[in-house]
DNA sequence: GTAGGGATAAGGCCCACAAATCTTA
DNA sequence: AATAAGATTTGTGGGCCTTATCCCT
């Protein structure tokens, strides 16, 4: 992958366009995005400035640099003195944003001369920052991406309910609440979380997700944090140590929880100062899920995952389990509307409705698509229609006498 | 409470070949 | 530097196999 903006191949790729998996440039993507509401939709962000083609999570204060999820974990999990660096979460925005609007939201980018050039004259200049104004959600371009994603988060509530149903919650929750008060979290010029957000009582705030979450109900307040869950600060002071992984997965194996783990970069990327102890969160649905079923206390340690996904991260999602940029646990952690819902006056739910939520749980991880996404349709096309034998390809000039009733197992 | 075994689910591999990409002239 | 030709790599889907997990006895 090279700097070009993958459309016109002559300009400097500036943006990444999640949908459209490329690198454009600010007049491209202006271009492209402004073609139809549908193409307006589509959640845009910086592009990593080390690989140039993934899109970047964080951007570096120091190093003043943009960088992905992996590239910023290259760069500042490798030596200690990188590990301070100051990084600053990156916000998506969709829309067609005029460059003062990008100014706003990417205040880095004020010198920027290719900023400075981009107009957008169609008067579509709705930009939204869908993920960390949830103020804005009136948008009808943050109502329509509520309901895309409203399946996700379902889900993720499940999750959390199968989570807070965990009776042993209460008492073994490692928390990240400490490590909370050296955070400090930037995003763009709009320094706003969820936990604020929450804690401030915004009461007229008309959540999208109400009707799933419940939002007006959760407290997600970082500060409440003990109160939500009972649980002491002495207990809490428990981070992540390598013990508990190992712990967590009967294993010292680093390496098992590490790959299980991989991800957290887009949490410890904002928390300035806490990289040393875990390496990372459920990258992906997937992950997050197999630890989820696992029986062996998972909730625990994803519960707390999860919640320092919402609270540290504000990546948007336009969910993409396949991208490898998009954390993950995204389609359902990080789009940035926490999921919970009070907790439970008692430490655990019924069993009924633990047992309900599971069974929930399960039938939408069925029907849950990967994203699997189909890079040539020329070739999905010929794949569909080539005669196969057991599944295989054969060749064309080969006779093709397979037949279904008496297929014997050849292996 | 534990062990064993069947049922089920999930993930990965395999195949051929056009298209994409890279290398060399 | 531009072009062409050849070589190499990539990607595609359905079925089967292996492994893991679940559930019952």
């Amino acid at each position: 992958m090279g700097y070009i903006c993958e459309y016109c191949g002559e300009q400097r790729s500036i943006v990444y366009c999640r949908s459209d998996s490329a690198c454009l440039c600010l007049s491209c993507d202006r271009n492209i995005h402004s073609a139809n509401a549908l193409s307006q939709r589509h959640s845009r962000t910086l592009v990593c400035e080390r690989c140039n083609s993934q899109p970047a999570i964080f951007r570096c204060v120091e190093e003043r640099v943009s960088l992905c999820q992996n590239c910023d974990w290259m760069a500042h999990a490798s030596s200690s003195t990188c590990l301070t660096h100051k990084r600053q979460a990156l916000s998506c925005y969709t829309g067609c944003p005029s460059a003062v609007e990008l100014s706003t939201i990417w205040s880095f980018l004020l010198g920027d001369p290719s900023i400075r050039d981009l107009t957008c004259e169609q008067g579509m200049g709705s930009m939204s920052i869908t993920d960390c104004q949830p103020g804005d959600s009136q948008h009808p371009q943050v109502k329509e991406k509520s309901q895309d994603m409203s399946s996700a988060l379902d889900e993720a509530n499940d999750l959390h309910n199968l989570v807070k149903s965990a009776p042993f919650m209460g008492s073994s929750m490692p928390s990240l609440d400490n490590e909370l008060h050296n955070v400090e979290l930037l995003v763009g010029s709009t320094n706003l979380t969820w936990s604020k957000v929450r804690n401030s009582g915004t009461k007229g705030y008309d959540d999208p997700f109400s009707d799933d979450f419940n939002m007006d109900e959760v407290d997600l307040s970082i500060e409440n944090y003990e109160e939500l869950f009972g649980v002491s600060i002495d207990n809490r002071d428990r981070l992540f140590k390598n013990e508990d992984i190992d712990d967590f997965f009967g294993t010292k194996d680093m390496s098992t929880a590490e790959s299980s783990f991989q991800g957290v970069n887009a949490v410890e990327g904002s928390a300035v100062g806490k990289v040393n102890t875990v390496k990372s969160a459920c990258s992906n649905a997937a992950s997050a899920e197999s630890m989820m079923s696992c029986k062996t206390e998972p909730p625990t340690l994803c519960f707390a995952m999860q919640q320092s996904s919402f609270s540290f991260s504000n990546l948007t999602g336009e969910s993409n389990a396949g991208d490898n940029q998009d954390c993950g646990a995204s389609s359902m952690l990080s789009m940035g509307e926490p999921s919970w819902r009070p907790p439970c006056p008692e430490s655990s739910m019924p069993s009924t409705s633990r047992s309900d939520a599971v069974l929930r749980y399960k039938e939408k991880k069925k029907k849950r698509q990967f994203d699997k996404r189909v890079r040539y349709v020329s070739r999905k096309t010929r794949a569909e229609v080539r005669k196969r034998v057991k599944g295989r390809f054969v060749k064309d000039g080969d006779a093709y006498d397979y037949d279904p009733l008496h297929q014997t197992r050849s292996y």
